[in-house]
DNA sequence: AAATCCCTTACGGAAATCTGTAAGGGATTC
DNA sequence: GAATCCCTTACAGATTTCCGTAAGGGATTT
């Protein structure tokens, strides 16, 4: 089983609980824990500096804001900075997002190797998640049907912009104007308003204020 | 100390944390844990009804769902089932949620004990909490200001039915139809107009997107 | 080269939003 | 009782949204 495992974990209770549950089951000789994204990247590098590298990170995604500077405020940023540094360190994602729209670039992008969704089970899953991840296999918790993801409705970054813009209280003509200052096209009117119309059948919205509300609910914008 | 505990919360991790923690400090003879508010209440009813009741509940505000069919689905509505049933027991809530207008109703209405903000520090917090509770006074996070709560904006039942239904893609005229096949009144078009641009001017808002997208960004609808 | 497809843009009309004015009614104040 | 305040409602005009039609241009297909 791994020897040196590092968890960045903000909630106290929580890591206490991932804490104890690992030393019972495993009787892992190293496990360092830690609240803040920095500090976890800091054991690391030193780690992987004098040459005892950590073999297994296990990170959540979300960490609270606090009164210390932050310069890594995610669990993302953590993994990217960790990945840049170590292509083969094996990293388990614990957190509560049961999103598959943004677990999947977890995998696609940022190459982790598990992914437990916190909840009633989450511990007995986050030791089987470390065993299978362990064999070069990877984990996803039973309950995340990463397929689903290929339903979901593409929205590139252009959409996005202006479905911002417009949550922000700007009219299609405000959005056009912009648009154009800032030299990016398309950007009249009509394009727009068809960018949005499009918008509402698929996602089955009836009109803007729909919309905004679905996709600030879903988290997209 | 407190003698027989009862903990509600539904994720395995920060339950296990929570359970040793307890354990650790104050050598609890009695606590009992469960992932289901249901369950937990059923545990309260049955140690009432023999005549050992618990007395500190400690509970979560949001459980996920699952297969399971469930009556009480949120730490809030247990909380109620059991105030309704016991007035004396000692409630403390341990939940992530931070914004002090949803906090504040929870020890008006609901007269729970203490109020405990998951984070970095929140397992020497609980234990803080219990301290104080045990002797009859109250305990917040001190992250939490509940002051602040004051200084919000007031909004009533009507206003976020309607701003729900906003949200929802109805337009003024079939809110205003709704609201008059329901009996509901003021239901005027006009009364209605009236009543969101006067929230424009209180939450800054440029139009109706950009309101809803504050409100729902706040959690306030 | 012609046909087709897709994206951008313009335009127009119906509906909805936003804003201001004004009238009526109930409650409170003087 | 008169004056005042606040809430509800109606109405009207300017702006914006929504949706359909249509023209032009670039890329791909036939």
């Amino acid at each position: 089983m791994f020897k040196k495992i590092l968890l960045a974990e903000d909630f106290q209770d929580t890591n206490k609980g991932i804490v104890d549950a690992l030393e019972n089951r495993f009787q892992i000789e190293n496990i360092q824990e830690e609240l803040y994204c920095d500090k976890a990247f800091n054991r690391f590098k030193v780690a992987h500096a004098q040459g005892e590298p950590y073999d297994l990170l296990i990170t959540d995604l979300s960490f609270k804001e606090s009164h210390v500077e932050r310069r890594l405020t995610s669990g993302k940023e953590l993994i990217q900075a960790v990945r840049s540094i170590d292509p083969d360190i094996k990293i388990i994602v614990n957190s509560m997002i049961d999103n598959p729209i943004e677990i999947n670039p977890l995998f696609t992008e940022f190459k982790i190797n598990g992914y437990v969704c916190k909840g009633r089970n989450s511990l007995n899953e986050l030791i089987m998640a470390m065993e299978e991840v362990r064999q070069n296999r990877t984990f996803v918790s039973p309950q995340i049907n990463l397929n689903s993801a290929n339903n979901v409705i593409e929205m590139d970054k252009y959409d996005i912009m202006i479905l911002k813009d417009l949550a922000d209280g700007l009219t299609k003509k405000e959005i056009s104007k912009r648009l154009k200052k800032n030299k990016i096209s398309p950007n009249s009117e009509s394009t727009i308003d068809k960018k949005i119309s499009r918008l509402f059948d698929e996602f089955g919205a009836k009109n803007t204020h729909h919309l905004i509300a679905k996709l600030i609910k879903q988290g997209r914008i």
